[in-house]
DNA sequence: AATGAATGAGAGTTCATTCAT
DNA sequence: GATGAATGAACTCTCATTCAT
């Protein structure tokens, strides 16, 4: 059966359309991008009327901002580290990145997405603002560890810049076939990173 | 006269109406993204009427490619360092990423333009190809390095992603407007960078 | 509670439903018109869902149609005086332009509505049955008036026209503010439009 | 053949499309109203394709809103009397009366356009002025009327709702196929119009 | 060779109507 | 009887592509 459950009361079954929109809608956003997807696509994708998309978004550009919100506090769930006592930075780095690529392999889909429309002019400023958040969130680790003196003194942005830079483009490189992510090699690339920031 | 000149040929001038195509698409591309483009706006801005394209170029998804080939040929010529005796690779590599940020920042709308439209659903084989290949080089590149034991002992597909994930990271942010770039931050950059990646 | 009530039964309250779509539906299509008012919006405005509106009435077009229908029939008992022997013509006429008036003055919206319906291409047979049936009697009325050679002899047609002509477009002057209806204009309306017609 | 001809020149037939386009949407709207006219059948009965439309005009409501500015000015200046010397009011009454039916009666469609489009909420700014301007125009003749004692001393704009409303009342009638419009009868209209708005 | 008017397929969206609950 | 979620035909409008000039 198409549709994932939404629950089953006094013996009925009742099919959630909403998720089945959402899910149909980040497959073929992730794979053929906001403009090359039609929403009737998405609506044959998850088995609906294309009119029932109208019920659960206002249109387009809300389904594709919805979508973003979401995977992207998905993900900077995800990737929080709960905080111990004494933890040294460099296991706090070592423990994210796990998570990081955990979240990226086990949500090929949503991690391509939130990639491929991080710059979408459609975008709109709720969406915008969630990203400022989560990035000055980002921001803020490395400026401790700054002030800690264990990561190099220059400018945070170019530190959030080398680690995302790196990430993407490894995870990246996973999807295109070039790289296979043997727990070695994602070691490997974490160390990398580590030695590119730390002073 | 709008337009430059290809040649003049028995008193008659000749304007290069395939080069003004190509410029004026570059710079919507860059500036609009591919779906946002309309033909007839390339072909207003390059002055020529919008049949005149289809003379040049057999559709709109030609003319994108072929831009993107002549592109991405063009920075990889950029960014090569002539041999010379003995130098070594970390001169090598200081020299290129100097070249690779110059090429980046004397070429805004070709350099975006190549980043915004490198995993478009419109590139066709022959422009994965090219990508194929000028990545090979660089590999190539990488995996002498590592044989010299100057380079870490990792898959060079992983130096790779290290080394253009932290440059495309960099130059986003500074188009973007978060990050300064002047020679020190450069500096820094590369210092970095290399610092992921040596042995 | 909101709806009116029909009727007790069986000690269950009965809410009349149908009135209150038709009520609905008047304030919307007089304010907004046929086209401009969809059938979930008559359905929320008359609390009910909009599936029951398919219970009163075969689809919107019947009920445009019903609503058409009884608004005319009202209009045209409205402004009926009851006959009294040997009540000149002029007093007559005098007496059904005031309360022509009147009834437009309590009824604006169904005034209206019957007003920017008339020539909708949704009435059916039927509601143009029910209007030259209404005419005719109109019709009738000023061909007593010509055979008593009170009104002038020509056409009846023309009488109408010239009747109901400086009536509609003297309410819609004052519903669209461009004319105060103060009792002495409203005299002065009638009277004009005697002296256009009496003999 | 279908199109009227805009100009024939070195022996090529040139085909008017705007002006096709105009005339097969007066048709439509005069017969089934802005709403029920898609732009489609616009299309297909001026035997062009529907995308042609928007090279000629905005869109649908700018389309309408020429039509109904073209056709108010024609029917202002067709009912313009050249104004004579010492000619009686009473006269050029006459005079604009018998002109206004000529119009009507040879531009059906244009005046039943006019009349159905008189108040629809898609006129724009323009329009409106428009008709602000010619309603000021004919309230001033019967400002002068009324000064020179001619006319009713009452509000002008009563005046105007007598007319009007009895000529498009006439008109209706006319061509619902309830009255004739003999010379004959026409005379006998616009007496009874000067009876019921002279002193 | 060059043009740009013309096209029509296909986009996003609305809404009258249906029907399982 | 009553509901309102679901539908899909039909709407307005865009734009890549064609072709008569």
């Amino acid at each position: 059966m198409n549709g994932r459950l939404k629950s089953v009361f006094g013996g009925r079954i009742v099919l959630d359309k909403r998720e089945d929109i959402l899910q149909a809608a980040l497959e073929l956003f992730a794979e053929r991008g906001y403009y090359g997807t039609a929403v009737s696509l998405i609506a044959e994708k998850a088995r609906v009327g294309s009119g029932t998309i109208y019920r659960y978004f206002q249109d387009k550009e809300q389904l594709v901002n919805e979508l973003y919100r979401y995977w992207k506090t998905e993900v900077a769930n995800a990737v929080k580290v709960e905080y111990a006592e004494n933890m040294p930075l460099r296991t706090l780095f070592h423990e994210t990145w796990k998570r990081w690529v955990d979240f990226a392999m086990n949500n090929r889909e949503a991690y391509s997405f939130l990639v491929a429309h991080h710059h979408g002019p459609y975008l709109d400023k709720v969406s915008m603002e969630i990203n400022e958040k989560i990035h000055g969130e980002y921001l803020a680790f490395f400026e401790v560890g700054r002030q800690a003196q264990v990561i190099k003194d220059i400018n945070p942005e170019l530190i959030m810049a080398i680690v995302t830079g790196i990430f993407s483009e490894m995870m990246r490189e996973y999807w295109a076939g070039h790289l296979q992510l043997t727990p070695e090699i994602i070691e490997q690339a974490e160390e990398a990173c580590w030695h590119a920031i730390r002073r």
